[in-house]
DNA sequence: CTGTTAGCGCTTTCAC
DNA sequence: GTGAAAGCGCTAACAG
């Protein structure tokens, strides 16, 4: 595989009767470069479509304006569209991306860092996958000076960046909400409470029934992981209770899904016997039967918080260490309403 | 920000007064090197938790172990899971990947292209934009030897890696069996001419109807861009024809989902007045109303085919151009059945 | 089997 | 304002 040789800093010089320094500065648009010199260079340069050797300059520099990201899966719609929006960003400042999918496992996690760590990226942004217990390869990240920043699932370390979504008030609103329904028994099916986030939704569901002096039943509380594949399980073990409940709250709108389809299949009426929220407000949610309420996070927002404040941190000289929360919206559908007109 | 010198390999070689090629041939696992010394720099290498400097060998080697991907979009889960796959493989052999998004644009596209030239990439794969109509900067590529392959929305020419689904196969099934259903008038609802794909799509509708005896009539052709937001629109052109079709293929499960809400909305019936197939089978199609026909296209697969395919190509010395069809299947659910038992 | 030397292409002191 | 020289960390002839 031949590749087309490319035209050097040394051709040009050479061409011009110039050093390679001079034609480097003249390059970078250092000042003290003879306007005049610096015209030539630039034309010379345009003209032989010169493009600097990024190989040469990362060595030199030691930085290769490559960002790292660890989500635990693209398939994810969630994910999918976080990326989408780091991506973007990223594109416009210069830098690339590299990708990286732990599977929701630990030891890939693990294994991505040292991934990223070799490839010398100038700052990584992860989300937590769902088996990860132990951060030291976060801590060793940290410890070399990698700018990092977490997202939607992140550690409770308050000394690193992070993005969120309002996970406390959007399960507080979304509770309260099935309570104003007229539920009387509602249930949480929720995730693993070593991730930070799922610990604040179920702080916010607890709160809400807590505020409408409703006692919080730990039985109406399900503590599933994500993709979990039990849903038909969980669900008809809730719904056979002696007092089941009338109001369910799910983990994701996937969730929400297959529990409304098993519902179906015991002949509970949504919402009329079974109020049911789902969380992600994915596209499909209009269109399942009922249509699925569910809370919006701005994924693509959070992408792009994300990158944004990475770039930030990397070009700052003192470590800044921001938390941003982003607002999230209750949409409320078909699988949450009763008698009342779709909004 | 202070990063944490790196061991070298010259720091290796002084503690063990060696040279550093010798540490370097060593640690390459080359043969001519005394067993024993060999031992020994591994040992202090491991101890000294010694890693390469990828810039410099990326700079000596003129290769970066980083292949470019560019996708239309990575919020779009069709290619979402696509990457998922193409990641995987690129992982399991070492590489890294830098993901662009054309954001089907024409202009992106070819910037993109130029980004990942100057990123030295070692290879790309792409899946054109709706809006790409001249391919000069892939030419470009190729120009350069850049090894290069295409999934799924994929150029003409035979002289490139094409890693596509069997898409005329795919459509004349989906016609057929539409047919079998007792459909006469069955619309399709394609996508733009100029890619590949839909021209092989609309082949296979065409010839699935006229095996049947059934006249193509161009009134129950749709031409539609992708992420086109005038589904409402053509469905009720469609079906306010004097003859409204009675079987509707969409381009997509998202249009065929769209069509359908419109379809309720006009107070017809599906499956009975009109029966609908989507495309790609996204997992959602199960849980809508009714439950949706589709196309399943392993997203997964093809992900990993191409990349698997780049890798050979990038490994061959010969430039090696495959063509892959990878299989599809159509998945009947009650969008497209009258008075049958679901399978 | 090992060391010496050169160089990948660029940036950056340090002289002049 | 410009050039010479050094070096980022590694690999690979070429000698021995």
């Amino acid at each position: 595989m031949i590749r087309k040789s490319n035209v050097t800093i040394k051709d040009i010089a050479n061409k011009l009767g110039l050093s390679t320094s001079t034609v480097s500065r003249a390059l970078s648009g250092n000042k003290d470069v003879h306007p005049k010199t610096r015209e030539a260079v630039k034309e010379l340069a345009a003209q032989l479509d010169y493009q600097p050797n990024v190989l040469a300059q990362n060595l030199k520099m030691q930085q290769t304006h490559i960002i790292g990201v660890i989500i635990p899966e693209s398939a994810n719609p969630f994910y999918a569209r976080v990326l989408s929006g780091l991506l973007n960003v990223a594109t416009q400042h210069g830098y690339n991306v590299i990708t990286l999918q732990s599977m929701e496992s630990e030891a890939a996690e693990k294994n991505n860092v040292d991934v990223l760590i070799n490839a010398r990226v100038d700052g990584v942004i992860a989300s937590l996958s769902v088996a990860t217990m132990n951060l030291d390869h976060f801590e060793k990240l940290k410890a070399r000076g990698y700018p990092l920043v977490f997202f939607d699932r992140v550690p409770d370390d308050p000394d690193v960046s992070r993005i969120v979504s309002d996970n406390y008030d959007s399960a507080f609103r979304a509770t309260e909400h099935l309570i104003d329904l007229g539920c009387k028994r509602v249930a949480r099916v929720n995730g693993p409470l070593h991730l930070n986030h799922c610990r604040w939704r179920l702080r916010g569901y607890k709160d809400a029934l807590e505020k409408h002096g409703i006692p919080v039943r730990e039985d109406y509380i399900v503590h599933t992981r994500y993709h979990a594949y039990d849903v038909e399980l969980y669900t008809k073990k809730l719904m056979n209770m002696p007092e089941p409940p009338d109001g369910i709250f799910a983990i994701n709108d996937k969730a929400a899904i297959e529990i409304i389809k098993t519902l179906k299949i015991m002949k509970y009426r949504v919402p009329e016997d079974v109020a049911v929220i789902g969380f992600n407000n994915e596209f499909y949610g209009e269109f399942v039967d009922p249509p699925l309420s569910s809370i919006e996070i701005p994924a693509y927002e959070m992408g792009r918080a994300s990158m944004q404040l990475l770039l930030d941190q990397i070009h700052e000289d003192e470590p800044i260490h921001r938390q941003v929360t982003i607002p999230s919206r209750l949409v409320i559908r078909e699988s949450s309403q009763r008698g009342v007109v779709s909004i």
